[in-house]
Formats: structure tokens, C-alpha cells, sequence
DNA sequence: TAGGAGATCCACT
DNA sequence: GTGGATCTCCTAG
């Protein structure tokens, strides 16, 4: 138990990426608490990444979060429709950050259940309960995390990451990056970590090239 | 089970 | 005006 302290994303950000992997991702609103542990994660590292938002340093009112001190959150619209949520890393004004693209549920599984298809979660089909959070923009839904929450402190009290209580073994793989076909050569970096066999992973064999750490 | 299309809006040219 | 760090629904096999 225990939230990480900020020394922890003040780190390399593949480092950062690897061992947020097993992590606890943590919502409370009015309240409730909400928790899944993160089971895939992509590193975005500018300015010298042509898939990062801050390639070449590009700073804009959206990606300013980026650029700001380790620990906090970088949340974007995706497609008109879909939040996903960043962890910033390594040190201010390097824009870096780790995105969260998957989680695997804790708790508060009827509440993420009424987020993502305002059902009971005794309603849900099989699939439906393993597609809770199984991607960057499902994980945001379930989790009631939008723009509101950009440059949150993840040392704060609505969203964090803590450390999971009882330690647990697993096998990370690493493969290329999701959904950006237009980076160039920095679409066969192998910059996504996440855990074998895990189901809530989001994308499963699609991309050959993993190999075990 | 896999693949294609549409949804929908904001940042950036 | 363009297109995206996505998801759901629908169709075909």
C-alpha cells in the first residue's frame, strides 16, 4: 500500500514504464473508490519521438502538461470521443510520459460497470466484464477520468498509483507501439511493456516483435 | 472471430 | 478543413 512518491516518475521514462506495470491505478470520487491494477503501459518520450504529441518539443495548450514536473497527469480527447490518461515523467520542461493503456479491475467493479454500460454489474455478459478496462479510452470511462483531471497531482487524492499489497511475479513483454502508423521510424520502437498472459491486455499477437525482459 | 465503418470534437495547418 | 496514442456496432464467414 502506499501511493509512489514522486521519485518514482522522476526516472528514466522506460523505467518509469516497466515498473508501473503490477502498479494500482486509483479513483476516488464522491466517495467511492475505484481501483485496477495496470497491465499495459507505452512509453512517449519527445522530443525526439515522431509518435509523442511533444515531437520536436512541439508545446501547445494541450500537451503543456507534458513538459511540467514528474508526478502528474497528461489527459487527452482522442477521436472526438475518448479520454487517455499519461503519467508525466523524468524532469520539467523534458516532455515525457508513460501512457496507461490497460487495467486489470480491483474494486469498485459495480461502479465501473455503470460507467461503461450503465448496467448492474450482475447484468454484464462475460464479455462485457472483460472489456471494463481493457484499453486507454475504456480505462478513462470506467474510471470516470477526463480533461478536468489534466495536471493532476498523482500525489493527490482523486486519481494516484499506489503500490499493490500483496507483491505478485510476472513476465513482461515488449512490442511496438498502438495506432501510430504515421511515426515513422519511431513506429518499430519497442517502447509498450506489458504482462504476459494477462486477458485485459488490449491488443493480443498483433505485433510480433516481443521479447522477454 | 475478424474486419470495416461511423461516431464526434478539438488541436493544429 | 483535416485527422487522430479509440471503441462499438454491424456484417460476413
Amino acid at each position: 500500500m502506499g501511493k509512489l512518491p514522486k521519485s518514482f516518475y522522476k526516472r528514466e521514462t522506460l523505467e518509469v514504464a516497466k515498473d508501473l506495470l503490477g502498479k494500482i491505478l486509483v479513483r476516488k470520487v464522491d466517495g467511492r473508490i475505484i481501483k485496477g491494477k495496470i497491465v499495459e503501459v507505452e512509453a512517449y518520450i519527445g522530443p525526439g519521438d515522431k509518435g509523442a504529441h511533444t515531437y520536436e518539443n512541439k508545446k501547445t495548450k494541450r500537451t503543456e502538461a507534458m513538459f511540467e514536473e514528474a508526478g502528474r497527469t497528461y489527459i487527452y480527447l482522442i477521436y472526438g470521443i475518448y479520454n487517455c490518461i499519461n503519467a508525466v515523467t523524468s524532469e520539467v520542461d523534458k516532455p515525457e510520459a508513460v501512457l496507461i493503456r490497460a487495467l486489470q479491475p480491483v474494486s469498485g467493479l459495480s461502479d465501473m460497470a455503470k460507467n461503461r454500460y450503465d448496467k448492474n454489474l450482475d447484468d454484464l455478459t462475460k464479455k462485457k466484464l472483460n472489456n471494463l478496462t481493457d484499453g486507454p479510452g475504456k480505462l478513462c470511462m470506467a474510471l470516470e477520468i477526463d480533461r478536468s483531471l489534466n495536471k493532476e497531482d498523482l500525489n493527490g487524492n482523486k486519481v494516484y498509483i499506489e503500490y499493490p499489497e500483496t507483491k505478485e511475479d510476472f513476465t513482461i513483454l515488449r512490442s511496438k507501439r498502438v495506432g501510430i502508423d504515421y511515426a515513422e521510424e519511431a513506429i518499430d520502437y519497442l517502447w509498450r511493456f506489458y504482462i504476459k498472459d494477462n486477458k485485459y491486455v488490449s491488443v493480443k499477437n498483433k505485433y510480433n516483435e516481443e521479447v522477454e525482459i
